[in-house]
DNA sequence: GGTTGACTTCGAGCGCGCTCGAACTCCTAG
DNA sequence: CTAGGAGTTCGAGCGCGCTCGAAGTCAACC
């Protein structure tokens, strides 16, 4: 990471330091501007992005925003609104109210799909606990697969 | 649903029947079979086809895969693990277990999620709460959106 | 001067998981 | 006899979120 200093003290960084510390493919960084979610990054006289703190942070809100489950035709909209200005906070909340939701409905539902797995793998190493115990099949009796819940 | 009995007690669905009860479309159904997630789904005289209770188990178990994030294709290879015989399940098991950790992991980065957008609310509406405290902008300070983390 | 290497723009391509629609077969009701 | 409706097969298409690669620019180094 090189983060040059750019003008005095403030730090700038390279689009490979950005990939680097937020694990966001440079790629992605240029379509996310494109996109629009990023706005205007600001440029070194070679044509070099040069990011700023602020950017920086913006792209992990970004991230936060996509982990949420927020597709990108939204993130859009929600960039639009804070670039308009602070009397678009209340719908800014009402937008991040709903992702809030949603994610806390999907982790609920994970809760349960944790436990159906964990079912799923008690069952299987019961198999194998039995069939462990007796090696060879004495009985004759062939188990069959009826965990299919 | 008709579920008209075709054997005495023996219950079977319709395709349609399915995709209600599982949420799955039928388009889906069609695709998964398709795919060998499924194997072969028995067909009425008239070419239908008619999803015996188990089907109907292994669709909810095939829901369960999906929703740990498992994709199509390692789907398939667990469905032929399964076909594969009772030898193959200690391979299932580290299958399962491996997507069980997987799960886990994103259950855990989620809380994380959903704390960080509760900061963001928040911040949000400690800023709608200080704006209806002073409707008029008596101080002439204006406050920047630097809750970006 | 030539090579290397990190960046730039641009548009095309891809992997995934369906989704759709055309053309067909059946069966049933009017 | 005709019309409607539910199913079938098949291959093509789509929406998403990148991802890639060609062609170019610029600066540094040998």
């Amino acid at each position: 990471m090189h983060s040059k200093s750019y003008c005095g003290e403030m730090s700038a960084y390279s689009i490979d330091d950005v990939a680097t510390l937020t694990g966001v493919s440079k790629h992605a960084l240029r379509y996310y501007e494109r996109e629009g979610l990023l706005a205007e990054v600001p440029k070194a006289p070679n044509g070099h992005r040069r990011y700023s703190e602020d950017d920086l942070g913006w792209v992990r809100f970004l991230q936060l925003l996509r982990a949420t489950g927020m597709p990108i035709r939204e993130m859009k909209a929600f960039v639009d609104l804070t670039h308009a200005g602070e009397h678009t906070i209340a719908d800014r909340v009402e937008v991040l109210a709903h992702y809030r939701e949603a994610l806390v409905t999907r982790m609920a539902a994970d809760r349960e799909h944790l436990e159906r797995l964990n079912a799923k793998l008690d069952y299987y190493r019961g198999v194998l606990a039995a069939a462990d115990a007796v090696p060879e099949d004495i009985t004759g009796y062939v188990r069959t697969d009826r965990a299919r819940t």
